[in-house]
DNA sequence: TGTACATCAGTGAACGCGCGTTCACTGATGTAC
DNA sequence: TGTACATCAGTGAACGCGCGTTCACTGATGTAC
């Protein structure tokens, strides 16, 4: 399949849109995006962007899938890497590269995590297929481990609550397909498992990103580490 | 001290100000608030609000820290109610309450823990003691119950990291000085746990808030439930 | 109690700015014969 | 290889809108004597 040089071109220009447009959220949040400014800034006129995108709502969708393949690359990579090591260093590892990407991320983990944008609401067919794609190493990370015996699921988490339950069979097949082998029924608590981990270094990410944490503890990284240490800990890996 | 006329009316007006920008917040994002709309809505020309806010920036600063006093006081309010209940009550009330008042005002929430707002940069010497008010309740919750001896700070988190050490003793001291006897560098684990229980916290709420959790797991409300618990198991209380 | 004056709430017009989107157009790049 | 035509990138002007803030002003509310 030839690309031409037209096509070429094409990509590069939309590429150098995203890029403008999400350097300017870094200056100015998420919601300051505007046609206008990157057009100003690409030199070009604002109409003319419209060749590439069909709205301001088209161009940020565009900028969240980005966003969430962007996250599970770095996820991805970071799996890669620790492949071999001792079970803590990989559970430690996938943490540290979820903190670290939100860090050198921002907007990006905003975008994704954040408020939503002003009379801009993302279509969610589209949206949370990728979301879900992105979060597919820390799945598989778990998965593997356990398959290894190298982590038990905690007592309290063995039973998952009735209510959710059938919500983890429909949404949580999606990771079971390609490498689980085994009885389903016990793959359900390692994956809500996975959610509660989640939920925690969330917390912990966000509210370091947010300048909360700064004037409590002064060291977040050093309260990160900590707590990813103590998570360890619970999921009594040897 | 007398209350004119004329103070009463002015104190209503600014109050209404506030509660129709708070109003439009919801229905177009926190990055929206706009001078011109709330003139328009509260039937006053936008320069007659210049003689209530000097700027936009005062308006969302006084947002910020009504919504900062707010929380405290539901969560003062909730602590008062609890008193007298068992501890595993008290601490699981506790935790609803933060919940529930986020799921209640989620632009307030939004305001204090989300994305900033484009162009608005929050003035911290005066948001940051508001923040730190906020919280008295709940360093007041884990204080008492464990000079009754009813939580314990569990092995892993009585070693703070010693770079936060430091941070955790000029920080927390405000929380100190009212209530606190015995020996002082027995009372810094248990604030640090304090905050990680926050953390945690954080994560669940935020997470439901902006409609991450239910795609994945259904019930967030069954999921906090259940995730509190643990905590609550955690901590041995008894 | 009435009068004179100061204070304050609110107005309306204006300044200068930015926004998303549409439309008829020019001129360059590709394609079919 | 050259020509005729279709496709596409990009322009510039315009539409209608909204924004924060300033300024000189009117008229009502309070205050001192």
């Amino acid at each position: 399949m030839t690309v031409t040089r037209r096509e070429r071109l094409r990509n590069a220009v939309l590429q150098d849109i995203k890029t403008i447009a999400l350097r300017q959220m870094v200056e100015q949040g998420t919601a300051a995006v505007s046609l206008r400014a990157i057009a100003r800034e690409i030199a070009m006129s604002p109409a003319a962007l419209y060749r590439y995108y069909a709205s301001r709502d088209d161009l940020i969708t565009a900028l969240i899938l980005d966003s969430y393949t962007n996250l599970g690359q770095a996820l991805q990579t970071s799996y890669n890497l620790l492949l071999g090591e001792p079970p803590p260093a990989q559970i430690l590892g996938m943490t540290r590269a979820y903190r670290n990407w939100a860090l050198e991320h921002p907007i990006e983990y905003q975008l994704i995590f954040g408020n939503p944008i002003p009379g801009y609401s993302a279509p969610m067919e589209v949206t949370q297929p990728a979301a879900q794609r992105a979060f597919i190493p820390l799945a598989q990370l778990l998965l593997t481990l356990w398959q290894e015996k190298s982590i038990h699921v905690p007592e309290m988490y063995e039973h998952i609550p009735e209510t959710i339950q059938p919500h983890l069979e429909t949404w949580g097949s999606f990771f079971l397909i390609s490498s689980f082998t085994g009885d389903a029924c016990r793959f359900y608590p390692l994956l809500y498992l996975g959610v509660i981990l989640w939920t925690r270094l969330h917390g912990l990410v966000t509210l370091e990103l947010f300048h909360q944490l700064t004037p409590m503890v002064g060291d977040p990284a050093a309260m990160f580490e900590h707590e990813c240490r103590q998570m360890i800990y619970q999921l009594g890996i040897k």
